[in-house]
DNA sequence: TGGAAACAGTTGAAGCTTAAACCATATTTC
DNA sequence: GAAATATGGTTTAAGCTTCAACTGTTTCCA
């Protein structure tokens, strides 16, 4: 068996179908992706990053979360949290308050406003994710489509070679 | 049946299932996506982005496309398009020309040092690609899934409102 | 023919993201 | 228990994206 280099030579190509899914994939996110953003932004002001932070923060005890944490659940950066959060604090919707466990730590916290807007802002989007995605599936294609996303979810490599 | 007014009050929130399911398919694109941009990006030198645009070229008859159409094909606006050609052009590997036809137009044309790094870029790109989504689906579940990003990928409505 | 409207594409500024450096506090380790 | 290292988080600058305005065709249509 050849040696596994990084930039190895006989490289195993996409079939045909394999390279359809793979286009399809790809377009159909970034086209839902762009609608539901743009939705979003235009009738509630606020971005698909946005959205999730809020979400997650009306979902944690106390409505707060420290900036790891909410870091890692909204899958962004910790500079990009930080940004946003900046944001957010400057929008009324979210406040920082410093963690007295761990002095390094702060929480994110959702404010009485971010909650009003979150409310309303996920009316309108569970509508549109509705009508963009779960109207055009059947139950069994949301069943299949939840087990492949299931698996594909994890970052880490499907197993280490020669585990110990 | 109640008026479709934009904020309409009764929602149909997404049920355990949907639920669970959605949130699968928004962290594992975003995992997937993050990481394929990092491999390009640290081995070549390009984003994901660019390398489509360079796919999308070097596919097209004369390997050029009008910005347009590139555009459209890889789902960017016409101002990124613009921006990011401007770049792909001081990095040597798409260079502009004047559409006789529609003098308008611009060619967006792939230079012999782009294919040099697309050949190279692709190499790479597909055996990540393959270890992070097929390697860990079976042939059916590849199938199932270009079914539903089949249906999914249109931005059009399913259907008007008494259509005419 | 002569606009009016649409289209192809660029541009510049403002906003957002990323990368790297940085500060402060916790945790290890010897 | 002191130094080394790791962790939580912010910050600054550079790079990328978005938005709106703009130029120069082309198309429509009366």
């Amino acid at each position: 068996m050849a040696p596994m280099a990084a930039g190895d030579e006989d490289v195993r190509w996409l079939d045909a179908e394999e390279q359809a899914m793979w286009r399809h994939l790809l377009t159909a996110e970034s086209r839902i992706e762009e609608e539901l953003d743009r939705d979003l932004q235009t009738r509630n002001g606020i971005g698909l990053v946005e959205f999730g932070i809020l979400v997650a923060l009306s979902e944690a005890p106390g409505m707060r979360m420290r900036m790891r944490m909410l870091a890692d659940s909204v899958i962004v950066s910790k500079s990009r949290l930080s940004h946003q959060i900046t944001r957010l604090e400057r929008s009324g919707y979210v406040r920082r308050e410093p963690c007295e466990e761990d002095r390094r730590g702060f929480w994110a916290i959702l404010t009485d406003d971010g909650l009003v807007v979150l409310r309303e802002a996920a009316k309108g989007h569970v509508a549109r994710v509705r009508e963009r995605v779960f109207d055009r599936l059947t139950r069994e294609q949301v069943r299949q489509l939840a087990g492949i996303m299931r698996t594909l979810e994890p970052d880490e490599a499907p197993a280490g070679p020669a585990g110990h």
